[in-house]
DNA sequence: AGAAAAAATGAATGATCATTCATTCACTCT
DNA sequence: AGAGTGAATGAATGATCATTCATTTTTTCT
């Protein structure tokens, strides 16, 4: 992750790898059988890291949906995650997407599994603000697709814009959507 | 961006490039010097392309502010720039920005105009609508977030999600922003 | 300690590529 | 027609890389 971010996938080679390791050339292919393999599995790991730190932000939050897709959004936008060598990752595969099904499968069913429980989460929220004709999945997608823009710009602009201004534009997104719930934003 | 689009940035070799073109191997350095230049140029002509379409759409809108945004922001959901293959060559360059200063620099200035623009809009829109508490860069930057995290999931579920639901998204983010203005969805 | 297993080395191999350039081709003038 | 110009060819070059593997080093057992 550190080299693709560094030089960009495409520049990527086993031996800037296995320097990063501070071992010996021949040593990505002993452990990770070959190049395509060691990509998949750094996808794999960087969806997977992602997942940990979201089950564990709402396993943190407390009962209330709205609270608990708060804190889901929030993390997006902790150091943590929104750094810009990790987003750097995210986007390297992103942008390989339409040429390797492998890794649009891998990120598919990622994103399938915070569609779920952000869109349950909305649903509880709508329910409970009485919002009428929002609909929960379709929310949970554009708040989704908010995120990964924001992490764009951070990675584009990040002179004149940061995880603190993306996270006011993600409030001021839910404020529009749900103002029953969000419109002192006491949170964060 | 034909071969981008189909074989990924890192892989495309100027023999594809030339083999696309019908040409032969040594064509693509007689005319574009070397590969990073021809890489280069490729990203300069996909802005050019968008800016291109962007000013003709604005010119084309009626001289309401509010029309003149949904204008703006139905172009990123028109087949001629919500198309996969020219999605994949955006995000083939998004996803080296990190290791490529000249790929930063041009997305950024290419961004910052379209900040001016729809940003506004935004304002006019706002002062129309006495809309309290908006600020009109943050809407617009907002708006463009959406937009290129909007792309991402036509990129990546192309299956179950569609420029149409896209679009969707974007009518709902300025039906909660801007209420007075786009509460009946009348257009597109 | 010392045998056995696991991990790591790094030189060698073969493939792929960007780039070069002498030559050929196509077209435009007069 | 034929000289002159610009475009295109494609073989050759040299560099870079992924991958292999015989050998060495380190760790883990008893």
């Amino acid at each position: 992750m550190k080299c693709i971010a560094r030089k960009g996938m495409g520049s990527t080679t086993l031996g800037d790898v296995a320097k990063e390791a501070g071992l010996s050339a021949g040593i990505v292919n002993l452990h990770f059988e070959s190049k395509e393999n060691l990509l998949n599995e750094t996808l794999k790991f960087l969806a997977n890291d992602y997942k940990t730190q979201f089950d564990r932000a709402l396993a943190r939050a407390g009962d209330q949906p709205a609270d608990r897709l708060l804190a889901a959004m929030a993390l997006d936008f902790k150091p943590s995650i929104c750094d810009r060598r990790k987003l750097a990752v995210w986007f390297a595969f992103w942008g390989e997407v339409k040429s390797r099904p492998a890794y649009r499968k891998i990120c598919d069913e990622s994103d399938r599994y915070y569609e779920d429980i952000v869109g349950e989460l909305c649903r509880a929220v709508i329910d409970e603000g009485q919002y009428s004709n929002v609909d929960p999945l379709a929310a949970a997608n554009a708040l989704k697709a908010l995120t990964n823009g924001l992490w764009l710009t951070c990675l584009i602009s990040p002179q004149t814009w940061d995880r603190h201004h993306a996270m006011d534009a993600v409030m001021s997104y839910l404020r529009n959507a749900f103002p029953k719930h969000y419109a002192n934003d006491s949170k964060n």
